[in-house]
RNA sequence: GCCCCCAUGGUCUAGCGGUUAGGACACGGCCCUUUCAAGGCCAUAACAGGAGUUCGAGUCUCCUUGGGGGCACCA
């Protein structure tokens, strides 16, 4: 395949979501693997929807997930300015040929009749498109009309009558009556233009090849087509990419939904999905195989494997439903691919927020026992908390395990006293087969007497594994804590 | 309401005229087991419906149904 020029077009009016990721990693996938480029557009045209930090957090969104970029805002590149509203002047001008050429035409209608119109169509059960009031006016009339200071607008005249058919890469043709697009506004009242313009424009000016985008674009595609095509343009390659909907499968996700998922762990918002302890590579790998799939089988893809195995034409078009399960098996096996150090690196932060005083070299130690244990990286607290907590005030109910009296749990406790006390250190393989034995004479079942030991020593039923845990607690105060559990017992 | 798109288990999907319809997640059971996990094995589960084309249809066509999206001086 040639060398693609492809663009992620967000707006900066929110959060970076997981179906803005998905656009943006396909993207660059064909970018990298055609060794095109992949371009970050800035579509800021409607600067009253524009929401403090959101354009930062897209960098930093994508960032996070490895999605490098050739041209954009903040690296520059030989088509800029890549934020649309710094190129208001090159819109104006295109908007301006198109009406020369009797593609488009000056509209002076106002808001409110505009909406008068619409509420009319609804009731009568016609399309809601604009009646074409201004279609009539004469060029001359409409210019003296804006040199005089008139407000207005800048339409598409969309031919009334025929058909336009577009082709997009997964659909095929896609044919829709004229009558039904609108004389969409190209440019608002205010000089800036729309999305139709602005979009058309830069992916003409910019060199797009292809335009990979949501589906919601379908409907207006033909439009997008037909404004490439009265500038005489070619058109870039179509694709448009299923949507995303909710775990049900029941529509799109919205603002409700998204909020209600965070109670769960969940997220579709990038930023919060880092908070929640999720690595950004199994993020990629899970959102890559949402309409996507390379083979029935191949469901494992670092970035370098999806840059590799990547191809448009095995995109799915229909609508998918978000899996988190699906997610979390993904994360989980992330994790275990981590090496001991990395995990310790990644973990330290959420230990940080806790406020908890863990080191590297600790963690790192730990990192081992509780590496098949988590599910998000924040599961590390839960899992490894207690080693730096300090440890909690047990009541001798607490320590006997299933059907031991105070008794056998005296004697448990006792013997791993004994036992440990002439070790110079608790190594686990010093301790467990001494211990075993230990569980043999007693009578006991290991479950009863490491269940013991467990509660005695890291103060929690369940914890990770026994005897490494000693290792990491340290003789010192795993000592301490076998005396106090006995003094407990014996009270 | 009008327009566009989509349709394989609960979910993500493989399949591109002839398959015992494959894989994964989830769910259930068993094994392993010091808790929790992880792992291993097994099981349940799908071509939305109806016409057509064809020797033969999950695969092609049409209709129905269902789902999704769009109908702004938002993107």
């Amino acid at each position: 395949m040639d060398p693609v020029r492809v663009r992620f077009a967000p707006s900066p009016t929110g959060h970076l979501h997981l179906g803005s990721a998905r656009t943006a990693l396909y993207d660059y996938l064909i970018a990298r693997k055609t060794g095109g480029q992949f371009i970050l557009r800035i579509e800021d045209t409607d600067q009253k929807r524009l929401v403090e930090g959101a354009e930062q957090e897209i960098y930093d969104g994508l960032h996070w997930l490895g999605l490098d970029w050739d041209e954009g805002p903040d690296v520059g590149g030989p088509y800029g300015p890549y934020r649309q509203s710094e190129r208001k002047e090159i819109y104006q001008k295109y908007a301006l040929e198109l009406v020369e050429k009797g593609y488009a035409y000056y509209c002076f209608c106002s808001p409110e009749r505009l909406s008068e119109m619409r509420t009319g169509q609804q009731q009568r059960k016609e399309p809601v498109v604009y009646d074409g009031t201004c279609r009539n006016i004469s060029l001359d009339e409409a210019r003296s009309r804006v040199a005089a200071g008139e407000k207005h607008v800048i339409r598409f005249k969309t031919p009334r009558t025929g058909a336009t058919t577009m082709t997009d890469l997964l659909r095929g043709a896609i044919t829709v009556e004229n009558r039904m697009l609108d004389d969409y506004i190209l440019v608002k009242s205010d000089g800036l233009a729309l999305y139709h313009l602005a979009a058309a424009v830069d992916d003409h000016l910019m060199k797009i090849t292809h335009v990979i985008r949501s589906s919601e674009w379908l409907p207006t595609a033909p439009l997008h087509s037909m404004i490439h095509r009265s500038f005489g343009w070619q058109e870039p390659v179509w694709v448009h990419l299923s949507v995303f909907l909710k775990p049900s499968g029941k529509g799109k996700m919205s603002k409700r939904d998204a909020a209600e998922l965070v109670k769960d762990g969940h997220s579709i918002f990038i930023k919060e999905l880092e908070n929640l302890g999720y690595l950004p590579e199994a993020v990629l790998n899970w959102v890559a195989l949402m309409g996507w799939s390379f083979d029935d089988h191949t469901e494992f893809f670092t970035k370098q494997a999806l840059i590799e195995s990547f191809t448009l034409d095995r995109l799915n078009p229909s609508p998918a439903a978000i899996n988190f399960q699906k997610f979390d098996y993904f994360n989980a096996n992330y994790i275990r691919m981590l090496t001991d150090a990395e995990l310790a690196e990644r973990i330290k932060p959420f230990f940080d927020r806790e406020g908890l005083p863990a080191d590297l070299f600790t963690l790192t130690r730990i990192a081992p026992i509780i590496r098949e244990r988590l599910t998000t990286l924040d599961d590390a607290i839960d899992m490894a908390g207690l080693f730096f907590r300090p440890f909690p005030q047990l009541t001798a109910d607490q320590l006997p395990g299933k059907d031991m009296t105070p008794e056998m749990t005296a004697n448990v406790i006792r013997s791993a006293i004994e036992v440990f006390e002439p070790l110079p250190s608790l190594d686990k393989d010093a301790t467990e087969p001494f211990m075993r034995s230990e569980v043999d004479r007693l009578g006991l079942t290991p479950g009863q007497a490491f269940g013991t030991l467990r509660v005695a020593v890291t103060g929690q039923k369940v914890s990770p594994p026994l005897f490494e845990s000693m290792e990491i607690i340290g003789k010192q105060a795993i000592m301490e804590r076998l005396q106090a559990a006995l003094s407990l017992l014996s009270a």
